[in-house]
DNA sequence: ATAGGGTTAG
């Protein structure tokens, strides 16, 4: 374990890490005439010692590695410098307050009461940031947020800000505790100074309407007043909101019925009904809708309409789509971004390539500005059509305008230069998104995983895992799928059989198509010690898979939570 | 604020 033995929690480095690192060095550092004799065990004494009997150009010799323009940025520093392989993919726990309390929390605590006494050794400048920060890690862990949230009021200087208290609320509906939630409204009714907001209330209605408790939702909303919330039209649309968007038009439609005399209606009211109608395919009512709006002295606008648009899109009925569209301008309704980037993508979806870029040409005409998701799906069908130039224009297009990429288009042009196999292409994004700020995601590293395993190219694949690392991505099952079956096709056996093994010990089941292309490859390279090794550990992964779904589960959520850094070994 | 967001290789 790499560890400072003044304190044990200064280094830690992950498993794959390890592994990639000693992988690495006894390919690249152990030539010829010395065979593997890496230091099998990560015990950072004997790999100081081991690495500065080395050379450090032994490091740099760079046959895997040919991305003269990217080769700073990707090289890690331990490329050139044994001593500060060590430090690479060690991260420095610079305990944190927020590290302090995360720790604390992640040990399985029985109940938020266990957490709260835990906790109460600790004596910490509390702020509403840091507590949101907590809670957002946790969100996923009713127990320890909770615990945490209660212990955090009885710090001196300290008071949560409404906002904590619904995001607390929200975290507890999200698990179904809906005593303690209720309990927790009280509770804030109670401090006075309209703690209770309609912000409050409608992630109440939400969750219960997720859980199926369409009823207790409408209740909260009869009995909205009583925490001094209005009953008016906004905290109506919003509960007909939770009802569409969890799957109860109906309701929302009879909640509409119960209310639509006492409470003045607004646009959205209709608008809500229309698009819950729209998405439940249900749309002669939603056309009546339309209807009924108009009698309450409501135009239908852009949202209703677009709303129909969506569902005719689903349905590839782009006849009806065009249709509807001249309604719109019959009407006077100019169709907005949202409408467009619709119907583009469908088009785009159905191969309708010529067609989905008529519709941009048309947009441009109508001056119509294109915002981010709109450009995101413009590249994302012009990736899929194989049109590479294009995408570069439309990227330049979006700096001209200084509109911003996001995750989903970075994903988008990774993905695309990944799938045609531009190596310095992918990392250049990857590097610009870095420049920008945009923070990736798991899509964001899967199509490059797959090319660097497919190119071998065993330095960057390190350099990757690093970097997910540095960004609080927690690897799971398909990450590690991936990189089993990419390093199996191109004979890098030994590495995908660490993986397969992290694999398992973290708890996810590996596909059986991934076990028999692993045992396969194993057979024919005649390593039958391997090859048991691996039978005993799927062996072990199904006995996982009978005995507790449950297990695995919580073995995803708590990587999620507290990123991939685990001592090992 | 009520409408838009791509897969899993072969």
């Amino acid at each position: 374990m790499l560890r400072s033995f003044q304190n044990p929690n200064l280094y830690s480095i992950s498993k794959t890490h390890f592994k990639l690192l000693h992988y690495f060095l006894s390919n690249h550092l152990c030539t010829t005439t010395e065979p593997t004799q890496v230091p099998e065990s990560p015990d950072l004494p004997n790999w100081v010692k081991f690495l500065d009997t080395k050379h450090p150009e032994a490091a740099s010799s760079d046959e895997d590695f040919v991305i003269p323009s990217l080769a700073k940025w990707v090289e890690a520093p331990m490329l050139k410098d044994p001593r500060k392989a060590v430090k690479i993919p060690v991260v420095e726990i610079a305990d944190t307050d927020i590290d302090i309390i995360s720790k604390v929390l992640k040990n399985q605590h029985p109940s938020p009461e266990n957490v709260a006494q835990v906790l109460s050794g600790i004596v910490l400048d509390l702020s509403n940031g840091l507590v949101e920060r907590v809670l957002r890690r946790f969100s996923n862990e009713w127990v320890p947020a909770f615990g945490f949230f209660t212990w955090a009021k009885t710090q001196t200087n300290y008071r949560h800000a409404p906002e904590v208290y619904n995001f607390m609320v929200d975290i507890l509906g999200k698990a179904e505790k809906f005593d303690i939630m209720w309990d927790l409204v009280v509770e804030m009714d109670q401090i006075g100074e309209r703690y209770v907001s309609l912000d409050t209330m409608s992630k109440v209605m939400r969750r219960l309407a997720r859980a199926g408790r369409y009823k207790e939702a409408i209740d909260a909303f009869r009995g909205i007043e009583r925490f001094g919330v209005s009953k008016d039209v906004l905290s109506l649309n919003a509960l007909m909101g939770a009802l569409v968007k969890e799957r109860s038009v109906e309701l929302a439609h009879e909640v509409f019925l119960e209310f639509k005399e006492s409470i003045p209606l607004n646009v959205s009211t209709f608008n809500v009904l229309i698009h819950g109608w729209c998405k439940y395919r249900n749309l002669d009512v939603a056309r009546k809708t339309m209807e009924e709006m108009e009698k309450h002295k409501f135009k239908p606008d852009v949202f209703s309409y677009t709303s129909l648009i969506e569902a005719y899109c689903n349905d590839k009925d782009f006849r009806k789509v065009a249709e509807v569209l001249g309604e719109m301008k019959d009407k006077g309704c100019e169709p907005n971004a949202v409408t467009y980037t619709i119907i583009m993508h469908a088009l785009g979806k159905a191969r309708e390539i010529t067609k989905a870029l008529e519709i941009y040409e048309k947009m441009k005409m109508s001056g119509c500005i294109p915002d981010t998701s709109f450009y995101s799906s413009l590249i994302f069908l012009l990736g899929k059509a194989g049109r590479l130039k294009d995408v570069q224009e439309i990227v330049e297009d979006m700096e001209k305008q200084g509109i911003k990429l996001d995750v989903l288009a970075y994903n988008t042009l990774i993905n695309i230069a990944s799938t045609h196999s531009q190596e310095e292409v992918a990392l250049k994004w990857l590097k610009k998104m870095e420049e920008d700020s945009c923070k990736p995601d798991l899509k964001t590293y899967a199509p490059l995983l797959k090319l660097f395993c497919r190119k071998k190219r065993m330095r960057v694949l390190c350099f990757l895992l690093d970097h997910m690392f540095k960004n609080d991505i927690g690897i799971e099952g398909g990450t590690y799928a991936l990189l089993v079956r990419g390093l199996c096709m191109n004979g890098k056996l030994a590495t995908a059989c660490s993986f397969f093994e992290e694999m398992v010990l973290k708890g996810f089941a590996p596909k059986d198509s991934t076990y028999s292309m692993l045992i396969k490859e194993l057979e024919g390279k005649s390593m039958q010690k391997e090859k048991k090794h691996i039978e005993r550990l799927m062996l072990q992964a199904r006995g996982q898979e009978i005995t507790g779904n449950d297990s695995a589960m919580s073995n995803v959520e708590e990587s999620n939570a507290q990123g991939p850094c685990v001592c090992v070994m």
